[in-house]
RNA sequence: GGGAGAGUUCCCGAGUGGCCAAAGGGGGCAGACUGUAAAUCUGUUGUCUUCGACUUCAGUGGUUCGAAUCCACUCUCUCCCA
């Protein structure tokens, strides 16, 4: 299923073949949580701006407009046209992100909806069959993403506990994919590794969860407070006891420096949803730098956001024109922005990927590691 | 011609004697954003080199220890009656 194609030092560069397709790596997974690219960014965009995997998330989806109702629309590839592969995060993240929403026992994680306050309950067998019903290529492993930092013994139950959470996820997949009525009975689960900042919880569970021969195995729990320092040190450490002939995801990170750090450490999948959500915000990435289409600096400046680039904002608008419809508050700004900002990281995991095929990746990483993080004066 | 009302900082607008360089919006300027509760959030927005000082509330003059606030006149605008 993945296959090492070339490695440059630890950079890997590979092929994971799926149901939906055969996907390159290292990638880019485009963040579409809602089953859509916030910014108003289609499929057909997805198509022209290179992108090979589409992210969408349980919780979400299983809150609006409700997984059962995905299935019987014919799944998430059906419902929102996109036949390429898909990753559905498992929920998770949420554990996180919506903290104050929610509380953890052993059996799962019960939210209180963000949207109307009503209890939802998600354990892994939840979180399985939802993801089952969308459809996805891959599901993530129901975990808990903690913040860091946190204390070692809080880690260290938390950890043990997401081990257990994953042995129950692969049963209940199993069991999903055997059904007749099942929309894709290859779903692949991928495991999570966790253990915020502490070395010794994060190899225990990458021994562990390695030990359950899954698919492909996520890092998660990163860029969640550490420091670029601690991030990476935890990779440096983990690294060595994830199988080397399965994929490795470094979940939800991060800036194209984070990305190519990681990926000089054998990581080879991505997400974030910084390039889009920077976007939307006027936050450009170029292959110079960052930019603010928002300051006033761009309101006479006729020349494309990157004139190395060949998205369709910088085919044909100017700066000026971008910058105009940021103040005017119109759609479009946001649309041109992520359109780019998912084009540059596409296209840069694609740069990464020719840098490591012609043997040059340390090269790669000399000239654009922090750089293309550093905002253009 | 008669009557009523209004002029506040970039704009709208609150403020009717001291706690006012002046609420709140908007706009401007800048910053943040890492498995998306984010088309969001934060800071800043009279001048000067900070404590602080100085110049502002249509204009001029006055009352008062003290005025955006009270008085007089002037200018401008709005509405009603002729």
């Amino acid at each position: 299923m993945f296959k090492i194609l070339h490695k440059n030092g630890k950079a890997r560069r590979g092929e994971f073949k799926t149901v939906h397709g055969t996907v390159q790596t290292p990638v880019f997974q485009n963040v579409g949580t809602i089953a859509a690219i916030k910014g108003a960014v289609d499929t057909f965009d997805l198509r022209e701006i290179g992108c090979q995997v589409q992210l969408s998330n349980t919780y979400h989806l299983h809150l609006r407009p409700g997984d059962e109702t995905v299935k019987k629309l014919g799944g998430l590839h059906k419902f929102m046209n996109w036949d390429r592969p898909i990753l559905t995060d498992s929920g998770g993240f949420q554990v996180f992100s919506l903290a104050s929403l929610r509380k953890i026992t052993e059996e799962g994680v019960s939210f209180n909806s963000h949207i109307d306050g009503h209890k939802i309950f998600m354990g892994p067998e939840e979180s399985m069959r939802i993801q089952s019903n969308l459809g996805s290529t891959i599901a993530m492993a129901f975990d808990e993403c903690v913040e860091n930092p946190s204390t070692h013994d809080y880690v260290k139950a938390s950890c043990e506990r997401t081990y257990r959470w994953l042995v129950r996820c692969k049963d209940e997949m199993k069991r999903l994919n055997s059904l007749d009525d099942t929309i894709n009975k290859n779903q692949l689960l991928f495991g999570i590794n966790q253990g915020g900042i502490y070395e010794d919880l994060r190899i225990w569970h990458m021994k562990e969860i390695a030990k359950l021969d899954l698919p492909g195995y996520a890092i998660g729990g990163l860029a969640v407070g550490e420091s670029h320092e601690e991030m990476y040190n935890i990779i440096d450490k983990v690294e060595p006891f994830m199988p080397e002939d399965r994929p490795r995801y470094l979940m939800g990170v991060g800036t194209p420096t984070n990305i190519i750090e990681a990926v000089a450490r054998g990581v080879d999948f991505f997400d974030c949803v910084m390039a889009s959500r920077n976007a939307r915000h006027g936050f450009i990435f170029t292959r110079k730098g960052t930019l603010n289409m928002m300051n006033a600096k761009h309101s006479l400046d006729t020349r494309p956001i990157d004139e190395e680039c060949n998205c369709p904002a910088c085919r044909h608008y100017s700066r000026a024109y971008i910058h105009h419809l940021f103040k005017a508050k119109e759609m479009l700004a946001m649309r041109l922005c992520v359109l780019h900002n998912l084009y540059f990281y596409n296209e840069l995991m694609a740069r990464i990927r020719t840098a490591i095929e012609e043997d040059r990746f340390e090269e790669f990483r000399r000239e654009n590691s922090g750089m293309l993080d550093t905002r253009i004066p």
